[in-house]
DNA sequence: CCATCTTTGTGCACGCGTTCACAAAGACAT
DNA sequence: ATGTCTTTGTGAACGCGTGCACAAAGATGG
C-alpha cells in the first residue's frame, strides 16, 4: 500500500527474463527486506542474540511463513531448532539492499517537502548521504538547509558528475517534475524517488519510485465510505438514472470541487 | 509496489469473502482509480470532451487493457467506438472513491514533515480538508501552521469526535506513532495514513497505510546494486565475521520502538 | 549414540492481477 | 439500410505471491 503497490517501473517491457538465476529476488521480498531489517536493528540494539522467525515476523508485522521463504531467497541463513543470527542477518540483509556501501543522493526542489525530506533522519542513517539540495528559485537558492547551501539546478549535471549521483529526489511542483527528471537522467542519474503527483516518463534501465500523498488519501477514503456503506443496509451504488447526465450537461450545485492542482 | 505496494491491511484475516459481488472493486483496482482521476481532470481542464482507453492509459502510465478491465468493475461508462466521457468518468470514479463527500483529517506530529503536509496543496483539492493539527510539545502548540492552530494532543479526543474524523495522519517520531495511533483508533478514528518508520497495531476495521521514505529508498539503492552489479562480475560476498557490526554500530537514533509484542 | 524437540526450508495449491486476443457494440459514411 | 471502422468489454491463460503443512536438519539431553 502505501504507498500501495507504488512502483511505476515497468516490470518486464521487451520480455527480459528479470528473476533469471537464483540471485533473483522476487519484488515483492525485495519490498519487505527493509522492514525485517529494521527490526532485527531494534534486536540488535538490545543486544538480543539469535530470534525466530515466528518472533521476527510479528515484530515486523508479517506472515512467519512469507518470512523464512524470503530468507530463503538470500540463502538459508538460519539454524534449524535456533533461529536466525540476528547480526549476521543484519548485514546479509543490508549488504543484499547495497546498504554496506555510500549512496549520494540529490533532492530537487527545497519548498516545504525538500525542506522536510533534507531534515529527515533516515537519509543519514543508513547508507544515504545527502549529496546537493537542488533548486530553481533564485530566492532560494544560497540558503542553508540541514547544514547543507541549496544549490542551482544549473549545477545539476556537474553534481551528479563530480558526485557520481545515482539517485535523485524529486520534490517540485508536479508542472516542473518532468523537465526534472529528464535532466536527473540526461546526467546520469538512475533511479528516482519521485514526490511530485505526476507520472514520470523514463528510459529503459531508469528505476522510478513515487510516493503520492494524495492516491494514499483517496485509498483511504475508499476503504471509509465501503464501511460506512456495510453499515447501512444494501445501498446499491446504481445510479438513478438521472444524475449521470446531470453531472455532465450542467455542473451547477454539485460542490464543484472545480481545479484540482492546475498541472495534473 | 512502492510505496510498493504499501499496504499493511491484512486483506482477509479470518476468511470472509471481501470481494463477494459485483460492488467489490479490486485493491489494485482501487489503488489505481486516482491515477486515472488525475489524468482525467487535466484532460476535462483542457476542455477534452471525450478520451479512449489508449490515450488515457498513457497518460496514467498503465496498460490499456488493464485500464479497460479497470473501468469495468465500476460499470460500463465507455462508449464503443468512441471512447469516454470525460466528465462523466470523473464524476463517477470520484463518486467511487467518495471524493464527493468531505473527509476531516487530523495531523498528528507537525514536525518538519508535519509541517509540509498541512502546506501540501492536494489536501484541500480533492474532499481533504485538514480538521486540526496536533502535537505534543508545548512549544510547538499555539503556533499557526498553514492559517491553522497548532493544538495540543490533550485535545485530540475532542476533535475527533466533535468534528467526525475518521482519517488520522501520523508524522510523529516512531517512539511516538503506536501510541498515538492507539489513541486516534480509541477517538473513533478508523483510517491511518502512516508516515513513522513503525509497524502499526491496530484492531480489525481499521485500515493502515504506510509511506516510508527510508523503504523507498532502499528498495532504489537494491535496483541501483544489481544494475551495477550485473556490469561487474559476480563479487561473492563472503562474511569476514564482523562487518555486521561495523554497519550496526553506525546510527543509534534509530530509537528502538521498543515494545510491539514483547517477544510473542 | 540415540531419542526427542524445536525450528527452518520448501513443495504444493490457491487466488489475485495482468495481459492477450477477440467478439460485440456502436459511430459514421455511403 | 448496410457495410466498414473504431473502440470497448471480457473470456481465458499465465505468472506471481501467499500461506499451509510437513519433512529435513540440527540442537539438546540422557
Amino acid at each position: 500500500m502505501a504507498t500501495g503497490r507504488s512502483t511505476q517501473h515497468n516490470p518486464n517491457p521487451a520480455g527480459g527474463t528479470r528473476r533469471s538465476r537464483g540471485r533473483g529476488i522476487p519484488d515483492a521480498t525485495v519490498a519487505r527486506l527493509p522492514l525485517y531489517l529494521r527490526a532485527l536493528t531494534a534486536l540488535s540494539e538490545r543486544s538480543v542474540p539469535t530470534v525466530s522467525s515466528e518472533e521476527l515476523a510479528a515484530a515486523a508485522g508479517v506472515n512467519s511463513a512469507k518470512l523464512r521463504k524470503d530468507f530463503s531467497y538470500l540463502g538459508s541463513y538460519g539454524t534449524r531448532g535456533v533461529g536466525y543470527d540476528v547480526e549476521y542477518l543484519v548485514y546479509q540483509i543490508s549488504r543484499e539492499l547495497g546498504l554496506t556501501q555510500d549512496w549520494p543522493v540529490v533532492i530537487v526542489g527545497i519548498g516545504n517537502l525538500g525542506h522536510a525530506l533534507a531534515n529527515y533522519g533516515g537519509f543519514a542513517s543508513r547508507g544515504f548521504r545527502v549529496a546537493a539540495l537542488l533548486d530553481a528559485d533564485p530566492a532560494i537558492t544560497g540558503n542553508v538547509v540541514a547544514g547543507l547551501p541549496v544549490r542551482h539546478t544549473d549545477e545539476m549535471e556537474e553534481i551528479v558528475r563530480d558526485e557520481r549521483v545515482s539517485i535523485g529526489v524529486i520534490t517540485t511542483p508536479p508542472g516542473a517534475a518532468q523537465q526534472v527528471c529528464d535532466r536527473l537522467v540526461a546526467a546520469g542519474v538512475t533511479s528516482i524517488l519521485n514526490f511530485a503527483p505526476t507520472v514520470l516518463n523514463v528510459p529503459d534501465g531508469v528505476d522510478v519510485r513515487k510516493v503520492d500523498l494524495s492516491i494514499e488519501l483517496q485509498i483511504l477514503a475508499f476503504h471509509e465510505q465501503r464501511k460506512a456503506g456495510d453499515d447501512l443496509a444494501d445501498e446499491d451504488g446504481e445510479v438513478p438514472s438521472a444524475p449521470a447526465a446531470a453531472v455532465v450537461s450542467g455542473r451547477g450545485p454539485e460542490q464543484g470541487h472545480g481545479y484540482e492542482e492546475a498541472a495534473g
